[in-house]
DNA sequence: GACCCGGTACTCGGATATAATATGTCCGAGTCTGTACGG
DNA sequence: CCGTACAGACTCGGACATATTATATCCGAGTACCGGGTC
């Protein structure tokens, strides 16, 4: 199991879209030359945020893409979601029922009343991980950032954003 | 992102081969028989675990799988890692280095210093995730199937294993 | 000089190929069992 | 009757195809800007 390339790139293009000017766009090219990553492919996962309604985008020329809402109000659930999907890890495929020992009839009424033991763990382990992923939010990250990154580095990704907005 | 098949496949089996009598194998063929799934395949996901030293293997009539370790020895951590690996679900590739904003230097050394922020926040989610897999052990799903599942369809399901070691 | 209009260039969005991985299948090496044979 | 050697059948383990998914690419529909023309 792994998750895509994607989730990634889009995590980090919200992450710069954070520190966009209130109101700009920008656009798939240039999300993609800043982390040098193939354009036509990051606007699958660019799209994908813009269904769930985490960036906004707009068309022409000074288009492109830009948060839909607060950094603060955009966690990293909502980001991988929206390029992996909401379904869970595991799917349950209820192989407890195939086979020669499956109860029949009123017995079978009985048992799978409830969910499969086994799926129940692996979900219950499939919504702590969601969890963790809903506690941080794009604000963190960026706050993060700038406490462990020197100033100067700081200004100059501002400043190559300037540029091309 | 999806979990394989074969992780449901293999949990299933574990909790069967948690009720076999102690000492006794059982055949791939029979596990998969079962459970209504292919048996060469299945065997793969066996294979895996029998690597990991979750269950032991036996060759020749009378041969098979069996557990390794007492059923409250083995997580559904085990199962699943023996199965998927132990490699984390999210990947980092450190795009935070490429592209032209990327910090050069002295400041790279300080920028990369720890890992990326990004990375951080998905790889506290599985271990979260792992964390709680390791929670729950075979004999804990067995008791919760004791307690659900009528006398008679263990019973079943016992002579049926009882008909082929 | 200000406003309006049209062409142009740029944007996103989805449809289309290719590579990688998961799924499913097959066959060979090894070993335990059961039997036949000899003592 | 008991022990031993052997043939057979059954097991796992890894090598080999196929289906599905992820990755990468391309092209068309639509829109904002910019320049020229008009009032």
């Amino acid at each position: 199991m792994q998750l895509r390339n994607q989730v990634e790139w889009a995590l980090h293009c919200c992450t710069l879209l954070a520190a966009l000017p209130p109101g700009r766009y920008l656009p798939t090219k240039d999300l993609a030359e800043f982390h040098d990553v193939p354009k036509e492919y990051l606007s699958k996962a660019l799209q994908g945020l813009s269904q769930d309604g985490i960036v906004e985008s707009a068309l022409g020329p000074s288009g492109g893409y830009r948060l839909a809402r607060s950094p603060s109000d955009v966690t990293f659930l909502d980001v991988v979601e929206a390029v992996e999907g909401k379904a869970s890890s595991f799917v349950c495929t209820e192989i407890r029922r195939n086979g020669p020992c499956s109860p029949k009839g009123a017995d079978a009424k009985k048992c799978f009343a409830k969910p499969c033991g086994v799926a129940q763990v692996m979900w219950s382990a499939d919504r702590v991980w969601r969890a963790r992923l809903a506690e941080v939010t794009l604000a963190d990250v960026t706050q993060t950032l700038a406490e462990s990154f020197p100033q100067n580095v700081i200004d100059n990704t501002i400043e190559w954003i300037n540029e091309r907005i």
